[in-house]
DNA sequence: TGACATAATATGTATATACATAATAATGGT
DNA sequence: ACCATTATTATGTATATACATATTATGTCA
């Protein structure tokens, strides 16, 4: 490291990376300390410090202070999958996006939305359906409850330009959110919508958010079962 | 702060975050250079950079050299889920873990598996299907075609104590993986083996394993349509 | 022996400093 | 005006040092 070989963290990270994949350290065994490591790379123990906190957080070791660092027995490894707005996932896609508005009211919302909400008592809530097409084809109906208390402003938006959730997006914080996968059939209502059978396969994205003690809002987001959704790690 | 109270990048990271999620710092927004950001918190650079960093690896800012940080316009958040071992996954939800072996043989693989782990000709591979049991009930098919020239060891294993999945997370390194989520419906095999009927949906998470220039493995894990994939953030 | 205090140790974090790098802004020549 | 060169600037990274903290190992006293 005379002149220019200044060793980095990434380079270090990857060669640990390549021990852990190729067993020379196997799962559960105990790796060197930071300071044997750091004599090792011949670079400063922060160093080996940030590549191991890396990789720790990306759950392939595991550190506990005094103990050591070990690599994990199990890695099971975590699906990063990035949720991003219909739109940018269509265009990204290479088709051309367009939305419909299906229905914009404020209703008593049923108490399947409220429970998951955590809201106990019946309420009038702002129930947006509507549509994203790719090239003209429906691609995800949208089917979203949104709290007024938390976001009154909505109420007088048309959405004749943004989607819910876009509006959302860029009008309302959220602090947590809670995603669930499912596949279900689709119901008529649906099916209609996405130019499926009745009981023809469908993805289900649901999302919750909330900021801290205050649901906002609740989202059903089907897709057609063929739907892929793909991640690499 | 003159003693004890070292301020420490945990608290200078979550009085950002406040800051971005209550719009303190808006969407788009450029946002104090690191010195600054050290004066005002009274710490070393370091410390704010590290906050930043790990706040920009979250996805809520987006940082470019010279230009400086900004609040992420489209806080498109990732979802991260943990893809844990099937046992695992049933005990922690309290389930008795089971697994009944369906079929273990050597035979040519279906162009649609080869074709997914980028094997162009024909090849004789593992095909091990089998059950994963909660409580007795059924939870997930597993249907996996495993590339003998990868794992050649793995010829003479029985599974009769370790499902396959278990046995290549401790004998078999990856370095590459690919996960899809889609749903679809139940076919004849699959609908027997989780005792749906058949065209009931089900949820399909297809993994593709590989090794630099090797693939590993190719499978399908099958859950019954109700089965949800739960993340908060 | 057993309970409890104490030392030893690996990781965790903070800091000052220095230099690297990417991208923009300013500059100057044609 | 235009283009290329150079300066400036914000982030990115490495390092030595110091101290914090969690946990294990050890030693002492009853």
């Amino acid at each position: 490291m005379t002149a220019t070989a200044r060793k980095s963290f990434h380079a270090i990270k990857a060669e640990m990376a390549r021990r852990i994949a190729e067993r020379v350290w196997a799962p559960g065994a105990l790796i060197p300390g930071e300071e044997v490591l750091a004599v090792e790379f011949g670079c400063a123990r922060a160093t080996v410090n940030r590549a191991l906190q890396e990789l720790a957080r990306g759950g392939v070791l595991v550190r506990k202070r005094k103990a050591g660092t070990r690599v994990a027995l199990h890695p099971m490894r975590e699906a990063r999958f990035v949720i991003p707005i219909v739109r940018q996932e269509i265009e990204n896609k290479g088709g051309a996006y367009q939305f419909r508005l299906v229905s914009n009211v404020v209703e008593k919302a049923p108490a399947c939305v409220t429970k998951r909400l955590g809201i106990t008592k019946a309420k009038d809530m702002l129930h947006v359906r509507c549509l994203h097409l790719s090239d003209e084809k429906p691609y995800q109906y949208e089917d979203r409850w949104i709290n007024l208390d938390a976001v009154p402003a909505i109420r007088h938006e048309t959405f004749e330009t943004v989607s819910p959730n876009e509006w959302l997006v860029t009008h309302s914080p959220f602090s947590q959110a809670e995603i669930v996968f499912h596949a279900g059939l689709a119901d008529p209502d649906e099916a209609d919508m996405l130019d499926l059978g009745v009981n023809d396969p469908v993805f289900v994205i649901e999302r919750l958010t909330y900021l801290p003690q205050k649901p906002i809002t609740f989202v059903r987001m089907i897709h057609p079962g063929s739907h892929r959704m793909v991640t690499k790690l």
